[in-house]
DNA sequence: TTGACAACATACCCGGTAGTATGTTGAACT
DNA sequence: AGTTCAACATACTACCGGGTATGTTGTCAA
């Protein structure tokens, strides 16, 4: 259900994986370091080198399990006929239920979004990086697109369509800034936070009022 | 006009002060070094040393310069009287306008909320960061009260206040993203784009359509 | 049984960086 | 003319962290 589920041939590096994505959440790319990653996996550095090359591709890795579990999640409703405001809208909630649920990995992927734009990478990695940032790019535009076509609906209004866009992956992003998993939590507790969330976006996108319920 | 200006009782404090907020906006707090700093500059450590007694102290007083722009630059309009709905719109966009013109500034503003949160500090440090967060969370208590009072006065509709803010914020902060100043940009331009930012975040906080202009 | 190899651990190297210790210099003051 | 001191520059140390080179061990195939 949660548990953030990584292709399974390959489980020694998910365990990996995992432990990276949460230790450059906590501290950031630059300020871990590998043996910070293998001491949370109860290891050393040998196993983390023997999987990955070097520091970035295993951050990049990371980076790429986030991106995969976004499309896989939104894939399903990507599809769906209709108005586009409500395929919007459903794919707004899992993209927002991602950031929650598989925060270590989105927030290792806002990272690595900004790395990129800082160009902080060296010429080798910079080529993996542009695939990484296209992919994303990619899953940035079935967003757009939905407001595009919303907007041409007439279900949406809102001025250029780059801040829009911005404007609303920052709304659904920002449960990395500030949402910290509590133990009692629900999974109605956070599809309430989600709603809120959404609502706030589709109300900045300028949706009407949502008749749901 | 622009060009963020600092107490001038302490000229080479500021020029130091300026260079540091690029840096740390460029490559981020660990991955800059004090000799960048220097470099840019055009001179060495020594300089900076002579002023700041540690990298952090350097960082902490940039912060400390970006949240006291940020107070400078609403402190006009706090106080005015009328509906709250008016005061948070000034507020707001110039709030926006300040991520903007002020970016390298606010971005080591962002930065450090996050290194405390994350704990990232020296207990010395964290002293420090303390008071720096609790002027932050001032500051943020100025437009939580403003959106508060205009839902009381019906301006204004939203659910838990608490997530209501953090969206509000992101929203204002969002050009801390993915604006970058352009050489033949104007002040018209500049505030084109707070307007847009501003009126998602009115809309996204159930405020009624701006009648202006 | 043994060879091979994956999956690590251990030991080591080395460049970069925070911080320090020690000059140097110009200007103000006496 | 000499003293002092702020404002730097220079030279140096200590350490951390990325990366590598080299073991070690369990497993599986022939």
């Amino acid at each position: 259900m949660l548990g953030v589920e990584i292709p399974l041939l390959d489980r020694p590096r998910a365990d990996i994986l995992r432990a990276a994505a949460i230790c450059f959440m906590q501290r950031g790319y630059a300020a871990s370091s590998i043996d910070d990653v293998a001491r949370s996996l109860g290891s050393t550095k040998g196993r983390i080198y023997h999987h990955y090359p070097s520091k970035a591709d295993l951050f990049a890795d990371v980076f790429r399990a986030g991106m995969d579990m976004n499309f896989a999640a939104i894939e399903p409703v990507r599809v769906q006929p209709g108005p586009a405001i409500g395929r919007w809208r459903k794919m707004a909630a899992i993209h927002c239920g991602q950031m929650i649920r598989t925060k270590p990995f989105q927030r290792v992927v806002w990272e690595g979004v900004e790395l990129y734009l800082r160009g902080a990478t060296t010429p080798e990695q910079r080529e993996e990086f542009t695939r990484l940032m296209q992919s994303r790019d990619a899953y940035g535009r079935i967003f757009r697109e939905a407001i595009a076509a919303a907007r041409d609906e007439g279900d949406m209004r809102f001025g250029t369509i780059g801040i829009a866009e911005q404007l609303m992956f920052l709304t659904l992003n920002s449960p990395l800034f500030w949402y910290t998993p509590r133990p009692t939590e629900t999974d109605e507790d956070i599809e309430a936070i989600v709603g809120e969330v959404v609502a706030f976006a589709a109300r900045g996108l300028g949706a009407a009022e949502e008749n749901t319920r």
